[in-house]
DNA sequence: GATAAGTTTGACCAATCGGTCAATTCATTG
DNA sequence: CAATGAATTGACCGATTGGTCAAACTTATC
């Protein structure tokens, strides 16, 4: 097996284009949702003619499967730091930081999410009720054994995982308001440490019993 | 002046088709924003015919216009609730508490909001900007204020109210995810409470000193 | 360098889009 | 009950939608 096999021109371009057309519709599909989005914008965005776009993929929804695909990935990989530490401020902390790091490094990507959500989530419905559903349950298990075990306040687990959600996201998801709020600057790195830093404390000293 | 004068049946026609359109506009800019709403689908959920719904509501737009000048309207209905209070700890209390009752009880108006702000805010960009900045300052010298007497952890307070916003907002824009989560469910009633009663827990044990 | 395979694109299609309009129905008023 | 104005609606408009197709073009292979 040839390792990091030099591509020949032909397969370069065509991971060039797929690349720019899953770039351009991730940009188009967290602004306008599946029904508002257009694959003449798509095209557009990715400077090619719409029939070149059609070449590479077949539909609009195909291009929006793959779209979200990587959307439920990214948020797994981001999922999973909560299982590197036992200690329940670490775990907290460190996936409070993930999911702040990811909304502000792939923003699209949680609005795509939520774009899909508040359409019923349609094609992301199978993965909620199983594989989330899944996740959930599990760490609710742990935070109900470090409930039990007096390292966390009495509270339902499940609700507190919604907060980290939505305190996180709301950066990715509302970042045109938070800028409207910010005299029409996005936050500066500085702000954004803060922010999550802020984020962290709050949550943890929410729910820690020894503050 | 006459009050409560019995209107007449034109009247009484002209408001319920208005408000049947009306409603019917919320839900579908709800689920699909502004772009990929139809009038035709709109006038299907009203049901009338689309020629009957411009004979109402000339455009789309203005359509929409109405719609989130009314969501704008209830926000800052539910923002005063903050202003009731002396003592951050009610005062948070109380905004946490009508948020999440806004949530629950106007779940679209939330969704149109966020569907707003995921295309840029358009149309709401000037309230975000004046209105919406000029409360959040305001409230924000409050907070400032609690800090300096020790009420308060030190803190962003800016940062706060996202918080609460997020946190609570989540509760309509998410609602379809918390049903997946939730056994297919939505949350009943019970479990609002609690989930209302454990937003406000925390985010008052996050920010008050005495804990 | 000829042939084959992969890629690009303008032109085009039926369906749907937001919106108009004239004809009709309806309720109100003198 | 005649006349007026408000309300209703099927038919229709040009523009846009997602998607197709054949012809042209580019690269790889023998």
């Amino acid at each position: 097996m040839s390792v990091a096999v030099a591509k020949t021109p032909r397969a370069s371009v065509r991971e060039g284009r797929e690349k720019s057309i899953f770039d351009a519709a991730r940009s188009v599909f967290a602004e306008f949702g599946f029904k508002g989005a257009t694959t003449a914008e798509i095209a557009r965005r990715a400077g090619i003619p719409k029939a070149n776009l059609h070449y590479y993929f077949a539909t609009k929804e195909a291009l929006y499967r793959h779209v979200t695909a990587e959307v439920l990935t990214d948020w797994l990989s981001a999922a999973s730091s909560f299982d590197e530490k036992d200690d329940p401020a670490e775990a907290i902390a460190a996936y409070i930081g993930a999911k702040m790091d990811l909304a502000r490094a792939d923003p699209l990507g949680s609005r795509i999410w939520a774009n899909e959500i508040l359409r019923g989530a349609p094609v992301i419905g199978d993965f909620l009720e199983t594989t989330l559903a899944n996740w959930l349950s599990s760490r609710e298990a742990i935070v109900r054994r470090w409930i039990d075990q007096g390292k966390l306040v009495t509270m339902e687990p499940r609700y507190f995982f919604y907060m980290i959600w939505a305190s996180t996201q709301h950066y990715a998801d509302f970042e045109g308001q938070m800028m409207a709020l910010n005299g029409g600057q996005p936050l500066s790195d500085e702000q954004f440490e803060t922010a999550k830093k802020q984020v962290i404390a709050t949550l943890l000293r929410g729910v820690m019993p020894q503050f």
